[in-house]
DNA sequence: ACGATTGCGTCAGTCGATGACACCTGTCAA
DNA sequence: TTGACAGGTGTCATCGACTGACGCAATCGT
């Protein structure tokens, strides 16, 4: 029955209709709908399922879990985010090239509507704040790597995870204060603000100066 | 249930007989053995209540959730940490008497049996870590209070979020590394270097000095 | 002694998530 | 054309965390 959506439109050769959700498209869009309107917690996966046209168990395999749904459509931002990141500069101090990443990034990636109907989503469910740290919690891995490359240290060096954490924590409340604006205020400001609080401004350059990493 | 522990002397006045756990007490040390021999999430709720000679349904009565029972019993130590936060001279600066009260800390409850426990439950388990990370970032919302009252600033003020944020990223890491040792490296060296790191010293202090804050 | 509280058992049910099996459709090679 | 194969789906059954409702029994306060 699911054909009758998705496979009758393919043999159509004609002119490409950019109306041709996926599966894994539709139950996004639906979800984050029903979610908007009822609250994360109020809306089940079999329910979404069921709007989108398809049963519980296709959801399934479309998405790991209930919490991917929401953030389906976020990695690629992600992803261009981290090329960016490696695209700044390697002279540039860790703190002002992690800045000048976000307002780039910002840039590529103004906020969509979908994005504000997620933060909305997150900021209006408690157990969704808890999510999204595991969530951020990830990014520090990425992060990481990307310091260790700037300083030459290996990965797992001590001085760069308390770093990249750090920053991670710091870039978490900058999205957090941006979005909760719905996106009007300067998030370059914001980012800037941040990691001058957390790292020393021209402490740590491409080599490491090691001025206050005793 | 906590009669048995705390208010339970009173009434009792005959000797008072240390092996009588509460039913709470026995699931959790239940729970631990069962974590650590098996792994976390090999390990059914089912399985623990019946290990500790109770129905399902009291075992949720006693925690609200699967990752509570493994935290049983690191409630004291967390509110004894604040507490010692709180306690520190008012006059030092933010990352200074972080630090201190960190090592303070370590001294007025060093690692027991169970916390090694944990922690090696917690490490072996993949889907753990984050909620780890969810579990920290409560603990954001109590350092923040901390710094707003130092700061003499609101408690959702910007920079207070973001200092509280990466701090307790850093702290996160310092124990991560720690516990990771067992408790063998010196955590006062750790924390030291994690938050010279990431807070400028001298820089902020009771009054906030605003020097590199700007 | 009696009503209230507390702790627990039982049963049934919800919801997220997974495994197993079968179906249908399009593709590609023989 | 035929047949093997893969991808996307439906159905059914089940697991595991978690909750609500009801009832029983020991304990506690007055």
């Amino acid at each position: 029955m699911a054909a009758d959506t998705a496979a009758g439109i393919a043999p159509d050769t004609s002119d490409f209709v950019p109306s041709a959700p996926s599966t894994a498209e539709r139950l996004a869009s639906v979800a984050l709908d029903l979610f908007v309107r009822r609250g994360y917690d109020e809306v089940t996966t079999a329910e979404i399922a069921e709007a989108a046209g398809v049963s519980q168990r296709t959801f399934f395999r479309h998405f790991p879990t209930k919490l991917d749904v929401l953030f389906h459509g976020t990695e690629e931002a992600s992803a261009a985010f981290v090329e960016v990141l490696y695209g700044r500069d390697p002279e540039l101090p860790v703190g002002r090239a992690l800045v000048d990443a976000i307002i780039e990034h910002d840039r590529a990636f103004p906020l969509r509507p979908d994005d504000v109907s997620r933060v909305l989503v997150v900021r209006t469910t408690p157990s969704l704040s808890d999510a999204i740290a595991a969530y951020e919690v990830r990014f520090e891995g990425e992060l990481s790597r990307w310091i260790a490359q700037r300083w030459r240290r290996p990965e797992d060096d001590f001085d760069v995870r308390v770093l990249a954490a750090a920053l991670v924590a710091a870039r978490r409340v900058v999205v957090e204060e941006w979005s909760s604006s719905g996106g009007a205020v300067d998030i370059g400001e914001l980012a800037r603000r941040a990691i001058e609080l957390v790292s020393v401004p021209g402490a740590e350059t491409s080599g490491r100066g090691g001025a206050s990493v005793g």
